[in-house]
DNA sequence: CTGAAAGCGCTTACAG
DNA sequence: CTGAAAGCGCTTACAG
């Protein structure tokens, strides 16, 4: 079918301008070590040829690929979609390319698709949370690939981090919620296992019990996937607790969502009869009736700077600090307050 | 820092097994090839080395990267996301990497960042929508990469394409809502200019309307971006058309939220004072308040037979054939029956 | 500032 | 079935 016209090589380019390979190469990575004059002759061959480096060589013998690797839960949760839309902008900005794998939450393909990234010449990796295997931080350090964890922020890991406060952040939306009056609460979380994010946002509405004086083992909690559907049911059977809760709050607003339907389907109005609360702030959160409070994250701005932070680690600027970005809690019709 | 162990090679692994380097790779890449009692020796080398192929050299010699590229018009929008995790699922399960890249439904980025992931070596090409300038599809033609068109169907177009048809599912919505009764119907549509499938929608639309005698130039139409504000704003300007619609249509399931939000905004209740279609059925069109009348996309479906379909052609099966997906009319509550 | 040449680590005809 | 060797197309010390 399609012949395959001779691709142009930097011999070609060299040949055509009469110069070395080497002037050729040195044209195209750092023009400021070649005359002007021999530059513009080199340019002119390589735009005549229609001349594009082979990317195997240049890998081959750079050792560099210029491309960043993520694995991310999947693609279908908002959150991730915005954080990678952003990641990547970046990345094409300063001239890099993304790879992208998803894991399902499952560590066992996360460490699968880990390996197989850097085995197609990832320069950095971006990972979302810090939980996993320390031999999979030995395996990347052993092959000195940088890795960045997002979505949290630790300031005392081994790795850099980009990311926020999640156990603060819930526990500050947590104080509201006890703040308005609410004393029966209950919890639907993400599966904790394998997902410190979840894990830190539970440990945070148990902060806030705590400190309020409150039993935090008392609690309700139902651990469930990231999917309205599982947040209705787990809605349903928590609303069966003795005593009812006045509050569901919820691991983020996919749940929240899935809450807000179950207590439709129950002929329960929100926030009269019962209030809901959500985490991440996507659009959905403002979308439905009533609108969800939530906990806001800045998840384009997370994956903007992620992709700086990374960017500068893999070529050796910057010093790989950690950064902290602030969230928010956003009070809206879904909570009701019960002291006014 | 991190010393950067002696990352072993094929020499290393022949060496240990006491064969040559040949007979190391035949092992990897064609293990039939090779006698099972050499086999089993140079896998135990291969493991206790701990040996990963170098990429830039795989590359290099083989002439293959075993990564697809990606390039869609941005991950914010629901549909490219989850589209695009089942295409990544199905490559994964293949043997393949993901590469992504975005246009922001620019022609002039998309043609950037075509030509960035052929540099880093795509093996294959996944673009949305087939209006481009040809000399793009000559670009890819001259350097034998496989190009495939999802988001549309076009039997007779040169490269192949996955995806429903476009016109003729906005057809059939159109006709539904001239069969409610609806006589004063409103477009809130994409941007057309290159995007085939939001011109193809208008076109839908019009084809309805001449089919059922009624003036297809009269429509107001107002194309604008896929965001929710924009379709909010379309229609508050589009309630001003005189006669006033009794439907506003609109591209997609993001404008009709926006529809929605601006009916809300002018007290107007959607389906009694007007009603609203959208397109897509993306999860949001179930969850608002009137749900949304669209029409249901099988967007993972589309996303995993992309991938198969592309990866037969870069492999040299399959025919590479067009493939035409069912997309089918949702009524719900957002669409009155006037004649009820 | 520029060139000759080694080297990056694989794969793959070609022999045997 | 296995090996010796060429070759893939770059980059980069090293000279000059």
């Amino acid at each position: 079918m399609s012949e395959l016209r001779d691709v142009p090589t930097l011999d070609d380019v060299a040949r055509a301008a009469g110069v070395s390979t080497a002037t050729v190469s040195r044209c195209l990575n750092s023009p400021e070590r070649v005359v002007e004059k021999t530059r513009n002759r080199v340019m002119i061959a390589v735009e005549a040829l229609g001349y594009t480096p082979n990317f195997g060589a240049r890998v081959m013998a750079a050792k560099r690929t210029f491309t960043i690797g993520a694995i991310i839960p999947t693609m279908e949760n908002a959150i991730f979609a915005r954080g990678l839309q952003a990641f990547q902008e970046e990345l094409h900005a300063r001239g890099y390319t993304l790879l992208v794998a998803s894991s399902a939450y499952q560590p066992k393909i996360e460490e699968e698709q880990i390996r197989s990234l850097v085995a197609r010449g990832a320069d950095g990796l971006l990972l979302i949370g810090h939980d996993r295997d320390p031999a999979m931080y030995e395996y990347l350090r052993s092959r000195s690939i940088p890795v960045l964890s997002a979505w949290v922020y630790l300031p005392d890991s081994d790795q850099p981090t980009v990311g926020f406060d999640n156990r603060g952040s819930m526990r500050e939306l947590a104080q509201k919620v006890i703040d308005f009056g609410h004393r029966h609460i209950a919890l639907i979380s993400g599966i904790t296992q394998g997902n410190d994010r979840a894990a830190a946002r539970l440990e945070g509405l148990r902060d806030a019990l705590r400190e309020n004086g409150l039993d935090a083992d008392a609690v309700p909690v139902i651990e469930t996937p990231y999917e309205i559907e599982s947040g209705a049911q787990a809605f349903r059977t928590l609303m069966q607790s003795d005593p009812r809760p006045s509050v569901v709050m919820c691991g983020n607003d996919v749940l929240a969502v899935g809450a807000l339907r179950g207590a439709r389907e129950m002929g329960l109005s929100v926030p009269e009869d019962v209030s809901i609360t959500g985490f991440d702030d996507i659009e959905l959160a403002r979308i439905v009736t009533p609108q969800i409070t939530t906990v806001h994250v800045p998840h384009r701005e997370m994956g903007r700077i992620a992709a700086q932070t990374l960017i500068d680690i893999v070529e050796k600027r910057g010093n790989g600090a950690s950064v902290e970005l602030k969230s928010s809690v956003q009070i809206r019709e879904s909570l009701r307050d019960l002291t006014a």
